[in-house]
DNA sequence: CTGAAAGCGCTAACAT
DNA sequence: ATGTTAGCGCTTTCAG
């Protein structure tokens, strides 16, 4: 490959103004500008972005941390960060923590070693991590999962009203007795969602008893191992609001393997749509996300960011949407 | 950020034995090693990489370059690339060139500059891309699409052969007038998926007459207009094979749209599944394709490659399996 | 406006 | 076995 000193031998200049020309910085004289393009057109010059990272201790990329690669949720999110990041000049890293603090942990470490630019996470839940890159400076975005414990920009959905929606829906069309299944304990939408569906049981004087809520994984597997455990017990559910989509989608499997009838013998509504849930038999009700919308939110959180270090943290609260297909709509 | 000079004044060495402890590749006297890490553990010292990239020049970032994220064909063989790459000490960096070939040129050019220990490319179709990375001595692998006039490590699957059992079955259960969705015209698996299908054709006495086949571009909107247009010409179709996974979906919503009952009125198989083909109504026929394990080897290729950079390129091929559902069963 | 020179933080000869 | 030293390729003062 050829170097900056390479290009600037070629072109009778200074490497210092190859440099210059090379970054529009600062004024160069018209006559030097075109010797150094035509030197590099010449030998294909391209700079070495490492040795230029290490000089100005700054890359230009981004990590993004996401808990579920395998869920398209979070892929259709990082579409949104990556189309905004491209345009502004950044490359983006894309990491799988599989819901796994410690594997969380890693990819922070190897963010603060390789200098990333920034870095947008959604959490599994521990305020440490993302402690670690504020403290080194490091611009960061909480992005879907709030983040008790940290001063940092966030974008977010409003969790506990679109489980409320789910729930006063469920309620509507004449189902009594509704489960939940909610994520993880630590994961702050877990939480959010389980919230909303309480307070919308409790407004229209329903009891919330703890035998109808199961605390999953926010995987397929997990949904469908709670369906089973809520089928199982005595006083089975007559409707279950699942809050991620592919614990919907393992809930209804296990639905339809006990031959039970959706929506007749259980009503099911799901928090975020899943791909082609119009062509699913029943066709799946769900509380729609603004997916793409919140990675593109994040990504421009972020890049302001990096502009200004110093401006205070801001939350961006993006809105649900019911979107009542057949799965929930009792005969 | 503390640095290296840091840690060894702490722990009364130099700088290079610092670095003999941290890398473990010459042998330290078991105190200095103590007092080494002692001083790391104190100061909180993390390596930087960009710094040690430059010197060693060479990083230990993938980029792995797919056309489409939205697509879980993709995105499942990111996550054997990945799970293969993390093990072996290498972060990934997931492209996305949207079919583009300019943005795939795009992300060739950030791989040079950012000198890249190696690249996993899943082509638009020109060469030109990829021979710019092994004339500049980066190891490449080509999965998923064929790179004809490039010669490099490549992992396929057999397209040929799934298209000629997906087309096969589709005559055995009594279709007659079988159509063809296939991919963008430069793209390898598109032209070998249509070739398996005519040849079945053929094999059986069948004509294939250019009227049932129609190009498109993988998605699932393409997919949608392509069956639109196989309907709208006279004497349509009843039955399609649909080259890939979005434009088989794409292909049943126009069905149904149109009123045409599935499998009844319209036969449908599609190469490489989609998620919860299970749950849709009627449950999709497929070429099933070993996605992640298309991904873990073609990262073991590149991993072996950047051990051994001379040795010659192999191609693996791998097996599809056909999955009869319910879209394909004429009744 | 231009060039010389100093380093960013690390590793790998080389010397001891 | 350890330390000294010279860069990797680039940007950015600092002089001129």
């Amino acid at each position: 490959m050829a170097t900056i000193y390479d290009v600037a031998q070629r072109a009778q200049v200074s490497p210092a103004t190859v440099s210059r020309v090379l970054n529009g910085r600062a004024s160069v004289d018209p006559d030097m500008v075109v010797r150094v393009q035509d030197a590099v057109r010449e030998l294909n010059y391209r700079p070495n972005s490492v040795a230029r990272n290490l000089r100005r201790s700054r890359t230009t990329l981004w990590t993004v941390i996401i808990s579920d690669v395998g869920n398209p949720f979070f892929t259709a999110m990082v579409r949104g960060v990556e189309d905004v990041a491209q345009r502004a000049g950044y490359s983006v890293v894309l990491c799988n923590s599989d819901e796994d603090p410690a594997k969380e942990a890693q990819y922070v470490t190897a963010a603060l070693q390789d200098q990333m630019a920034g870095v947008i996470i959604s959490s599994s839940g521990h305020a440490a991590n993302v402690n670690r890159l504020i403290e080194a400076g490091t611009p960061v975005v909480a992005i879907d999962r709030q983040i008790s414990g940290a001063n940092v920009d966030s974008v977010l959905v409003d969790n506990e009203h679109g489980a409320h929606m789910a729930t006063a829906h469920l309620l509507e069309r004449g189902y009594r007795r509704i489960a939940c299944i909610t994520g993880p304990r630590k994961v702050s939408t877990a939480a959010q969602r389980l919230r909303g569906y309480q307070q919308a049981l409790r407004e229209q004087g329903f009891a919330t008893p703890a035998a109808l809520v199961r605390y999953s994984d926010y995987r397929e597997e997990g949904g469908y191992a709670a369906m089973a455990s809520l089928l199982d017990a005595g006083d089975p559910p007559d409707a279950v609001f699942a809050a991620n989509n592919l614990m919907t989608v393992g809930a209804v499997e296990c639905v339809v393997d006990r031959g039970i009838a959706v929506p007749a013998g259980m009503g099911v509504i799901g928090f975020d749509d899943i791909p082609w849930a119009h062509l699913v038999r029943p066709s799946l009700s769900t509380v729609s996300q603004p997916t793409y919308e919140l990675g593109r939110t994040a990504a421009m959180l972020l890049a302001e960011r990096i502009t200004e270090p110093d401006r205070p943290a801001s939350t961006v609260t993006l809105q649900t949407t019911l979107k009542v297909r057949e799965s929930s709509l009792k005969p």
